[in-house]
RNA sequence: UGGGGAGUAGCCAAGUGGUAAGGCAACGGACUUUGACUCCGUCAUUCGCAGGUUCGAUCCCUGCCUCCCCAGCCA
């Protein structure tokens, strides 16, 4: 069962204790993703903080787009974006754009300038770098940094306007240019520039910067803590004046925590969209990507990925998480819920010769034995089958428990089958097994004479249907060194692998996103984009585990 | 060599003056018509290092080491 609370962080205890002193009386939070890529795995760990944070304790939680800079920002994301948080099973109290916003921030912006706090600057990009000083030394202060308040509030306008071209003035704060921190060197507040957005289409020339915007949007939202990641720490100190000097009536706070790393894989939206654009994968939805649409494609579930990101925790060391702390959560969570079948991906055809020519029984068989209420199915059975080549062994080593020469096992829900004979072709491959059943065996029967070793699993060959597999690995191998520098280089060329093979007839006409655990491999996923009416394709979702090693 | 953060097991992560939670992984064993699942057991005499305070320190103090972030008109 599902935890109804998530685990304790220490966020949440800024929140407890601040409901508790009274600090505030409605907990409000936001999820806040710039809408220039698709949402990954670590944004999901974000978005089960915010939105456990509020729901927890009977607050809200904004969607809100931070779309302040046009030339980034795309539709096609918003879309995705909200899909991908309602997948989640999130549901926001307010949706919200920054750009509903421009028109107060620019007031405030305005604000600034009357009170001596914000002034319009010249000075070229390369200027600026260079007074700006370094980590060690101060900055100098811009020429334009003592302008009347009048001349600023005319430029200003003039900017708004669109009078002046792009790059050619911006709006600055007036702070401290010997700040040890650079963000308070009189950093930008606005810049020029004539691109078309995606909302507001051509009405602004000018857009706020996001160290201007955020802390507006959190403020006019009426957000209480503003949740965001480590690297804007030292952000904060901006992030309070800009509230203090607005003179917002509302006082969000700030609180940063250590943004999600995985083991092999990448996990930010220009590495993935490098991915996407040198079409080393299929698109933002390729099952390998760790993006939600890659991971929902793949078959993970909402409540396997929101248990993941409460189980790993919040907090403000950088950390990677292993990877297989997810492919658990998938299993644990689909044990349940996945119909068992049986699929045979690499066939080896076994005739059992004592069987008799013609004859076919139906079996009776589990359709989850964990769960008894998915009942059961008829498989059928007879003379000549497939099983997995990886069942038969010719020589095998110790402790093989499957098919061999001599060997006798269990057929999964049928009978016990003894190799009795190996049919290679002329290239001295084994392309047939001749093997004897024992009919007293029979599955269900409650024979207990003997016993084997080894249960396979099979598929009746004139009644299993033809399907694709699709079975990944992860796209990086990062246990080698310099991966962060040149992920490209070492991407893993097995990261998928498709073959053709069987499946058991029930299994012709699944529909997208249908869940299996094919015995003995792992579970599986009907693909939404590939798979077809009488033409099923199957996404592994996650192996499952196995202690069995030759 | 400025500023801001972080160091607890292989990986996440609680605890923050009273003697190291939990999960993942791994490894034993039991069970088994999935080499799965489940169950049982093992897995930090020690919390980056060195001093100090204290009856007692992962927790407080001092010094040091290591790692991450910051010099976009990106977010």
């Amino acid at each position: 069962m599902e935890g109804a609370l998530s685990n304790s962080n220490f966020i949440k205890n800024i929140v407890m204790d601040d409901l508790e002193s009274g600090k505030v009386r409605e907990v409000i939070t936001r999820f806040p993703p710039e809408p220039n890529g698709y949402l990954h795995i670590g944004h999901a760990k974000s978005i089960c903080l915010n939105f456990e944070l509020a729901q927890d304790v009977g607050g809200k939680t904004n969607l809100r787009f931070d779309d302040t800079n046009p030339t980034k920002e795309d539709e096609e994301y918003v879309k995705s974006i909200q899909e991908d948080v309602r997948w989640l099973c999130f549901a926001w109290d307010n949706l919200c754009f920054a750009s509903d916003y421009f028109d107060q921030m620019y007031e405030r912006a305005v604000l600034l300038i009357k009170k001596g706090l914000a002034y319009v600057c010249d000075l070229s990009a390369e200027e600026m770098r260079q007074m700006r000083g370094t980590l060690t030394s101060p900055g100098k202060e811009s020429p334009y940094r003592n302008r009347s308040v009048d001349e600023n509030l005319d430029l200003f306008d003039r900017m708004k306007s669109g009078e002046f071209a792009d790059g050619s003035k911006v709006l600055r704060a007036k702070i401290d240019m010997a700040s040890p921190n650079l963000n308070l060197r009189d950093p930008v507040l606005y810049r020029i520039s004539h691109a078309t957005h995606h909302r507001t289409g051509n009405v602004w020339a000018i857009y706020p910067m996001y160290d201007f915007a955020h802390p507006l949007e959190d403020a006019i939202e009426g957000v209480t803590h503003s949740v965001c990641t480590l690297e804007f720490e030292d952000h904060r100190p901006l992030y309070d004046w800009v509230v203090e000097q607005c003179e917002m009536p509302n006082r969000p706070r700030q609180y940063e925590f250590a943004r999600l790393n995985m083991t092999n894989t990448v996990m930010s939206k220009r590495k993935l969209k490098l991915l996407v654009d040198q079409q080393v994968v299929d698109g933002w939805d390729d099952p390998r990507m760790p993006t939600i649409a890659g991971l929902r494609r793949r078959g993970y579930t909402p409540e396997s990925i929101r248990n993941f990101a409460r189980e790993i925790g919040v907090a403000k060391s950088n950390s990677v998480v292993d990877e297989r702390m997810l492919e658990y959560f998938v299993r644990e969570d689909l044990k349940l819920k996945a119909l068992r079948s049986m699929a045979i991906l690499r066939p080896l055809k076994v005739v059992i010769t004592n069987y008799p020519e013609g004859q076919v029984e139906w079996l009776d068989a589990e359709n989850n034995a964990e769960n008894p209420e998915m009942g059961t199915r008829k498989i059928p059975f007879s003379r000549e089958i497939y099983i997995e080549q990886d069942d038969f062994m010719e020589s095998p080593p110790p402790k093989y428990f499957r098919l061999f020469p001599g060997n006798e096992v269990r057929l999964k829900h049928a009978y016990f089958i003894r190799c009795e004979e190996v049919i290679k072709d002329d290239s001295g491959r084994v392309v047939e097994l001749r093997c004897m059943y024992d009919p007293e065996t029979k599955s269900g029967s409650g024979f207990t004479g003997r016993k084997v070793k080894g249960t396979i699993h099979w598929v009746d060959a004139s009644f299993a249907y033809p399907a694709e597999f699709r079975l990944y690995e992860p796209l990086i191998n990062d246990d080698e060194e310099g991966v962060d520098e040149d992920f490209l280089a070492h991407l893993n060329p097995q990261s998928l692998e498709v073959i053709q093979g069987y499946v058991e007839n029930g299994l012709k006409d699944v529909a997208a996103m249908d869940k299996f655990q094919f015995f003995r491999h792992g579970y599986f996923s009907v693909d939404p984009k590939l798979s077809t009416p009488g033409k099923p394709v199957f996404n592994l979702v996650v192996s499952l585990k196995s202690s069995f090693q030759i």
